[in-house]
DNA sequence: ACAGACGGAGAACGATCGTTCTCCGCAGTC
DNA sequence: GACTGCGGAGAACGATCGTTCTCCGTCTGT
């Protein structure tokens, strides 16, 4: 596993730069408006070692798409981290939108973007995302459980996170993540029997 | 108003033949995916035709996108219609979301899928996209002021609304629509001071 | 009936893109 | 130092697409 005597670096290395550099650049500019060439030159890879890392632009897609997914856990682990009541690890995932809303380069929810562009064509991009969205509600309500809250709480309160991205992304402001978090506030005031 | 001469019907049969034959082409398929030359031929005119009706494929994009917001804003205006008390008219919102949920054709928002896939290189589809999200909170803001509530609530219910439609595009779940007329309710039930 | 304009069908054009192929330099081997 | 094979650079290929142009039939007015 020590690097190669090609210039290109280790094989994961190559991997990585890829979907990193094909990340930026589908998520800003849409991905049929990047060329693969963009996505090599990016990269610094030759065209031939894009295609033998990735059968074709779909595959890229897909890995991309896994990867933002592996990012969006991270970093919704990481708003988490230290907090122990499942109240704050709920109202933490809002803060961490707040973060994302903030950078520059936010353009909304890339597997939202990428569903609208190509899940009609592509059921693997199209599966990509709900499985994302699968994951991010199943997690929703694991910490609503822990909350002791009804059933309709984790829901709701994924849909204030699904609304707060696009109209983050569309409105451009980026004060909608505190503004869905005041509201996931009342709702799991109200969810929560004794009033945890 | 009679039929002319031509096959082709009035001027402005043709111009809202092409919008419609366009937008359920777009929208089911997303937009890059549609050639123009479907377009015509779903529209039964010629190309000749169509590129006189429209410049070029970005203002015939931009032109589906306003009539989609015609549309939209006819159904939540019907969804309304006979309905006197504001809690009753913003409650209609989630209403009119759950029949559109369960059209066959539904796929997300229109716009949030445009913008998505052309926002970044098209002012003018970002333009048409911020224009009709905030027509929409404009609507939801007064209907709030209207109940007595305070001004959280309308950004509030937006954003339910909001992640409703993205939601029920990926999960495929129509449902999502009374998860989030639920989830509304609690929080008008809050913002409104005396419980009316 | 005929000149002339209009509109349709579809070929044509130029550009772009995904993907593959060719050519060449270079590293390691005897 | 010749040989081999890998990988890079980028040309090439085939397909698609947005847009324009050509050709031809038809309808109008006289």
């Amino acid at each position: 596993m020590g690097t190669t005597t090609t210039t290109g670096g280790t094989q994961d290395d190559v991997r990585a730069r890829i979907v990193a550099a094909a990340d930026a650049l589908f998520y800003g500019r849409g991905i049929q408006a990047v060329p693969m060439d963009e996505v090599r030159a990016a990269a610094g890879v030759s065209l031939k070692r894009l295609y033998a890392e990735f059968p074709g632009k779909e595959a890229l897609v897909v890995a991309v798409l896994q990867e933002r997914h592996r990012v969006w856990e991270e970093g919704l682990a990481a708003a988490a981290a230290g907090l122990v009541e499942p109240r704050a690890r709920l109202l933490a995932v809002y803060d961490f939108l707040d973060l994302w809303f903030t950078d520059e380069t936010f353009r909304g929810c890339g597997f939202i973007n990428a569903f609208g562009e190509l899940g009609a064509s592509s059921p693997a991009v199209a599966e990509a995302a709900r499985a994302h969205k699968d994951t991010f509600e199943r997690y929703v309500s694991r910490l609503a459980a822990e909350a002791g809250a009804d059933d309709d709480l984790a829901p709701a309160l994924v849909l204030l996170a699904e609304g707060a991205q696009t109209t983050a992304a569309i409105s451009g402001r980026p004060d909608v993540a505190r503004q869905a978090r005041r509201a996931a506030e009342v709702l799991i005031a109200a969810a929560v029997p004794a009033g945890g």
